[in-house]
DNA sequence: AGTCGAGCGCGCA
DNA sequence: TGCGCGCTCGACT
């Protein structure tokens, strides 16, 4: 089991309109390493099972995402799921994401 | 407010 | 072995 891994196994346990943030991911996995949870999704290898487009920096922006089109589709995908963005930020960033409690 | 540097884990060279 | 990344935070402007 690998820190990438324990990532993808998280972020599967987001529900549908819900995301979450790489800290909150990082935290949860007990580490500090948030930069290379970006990296584990930069990295993703399976991004069908992996909905790494639901996690987000943790000022609620959308931050990188370049698995087909960019950084849109990003934004339409969490819109098509019921998260709003307005103005490249997460609308009620703090009621909708997702804490690994 | 905005900027800067360091911290951390894994992959790729 | 070393550097960099889909990032974050505490210190300084």
């Amino acid at each position: 089991m690998t820190f990438n891994e324990k990532c993808y196994d998280l972020l599967k346990k987001i529900p549908k309109g819900r995301i979450s943030t790489y800290k909150e991911i990082a935290i949860a996995l007990n580490t500090k390493a948030y930069r290379a949870v970006g990296n584990a999704m930069a990295n993703n290898p399976n991004p069908i099972i992996v909905p790494c487009h639901r996690v987000v920096k943790s000022d609620g922006s959308i931050g990188r995402y370049s698995y087909k089109d960019g950084i849109v589709t990003k934004i339409d995908l969490l819109k098509k799921e019921g998260v709003s963005i307005k103005k490249g930020k997460v609308v009620k960033f703090k009621d909708t994401v997702y804490k690994f409690d």
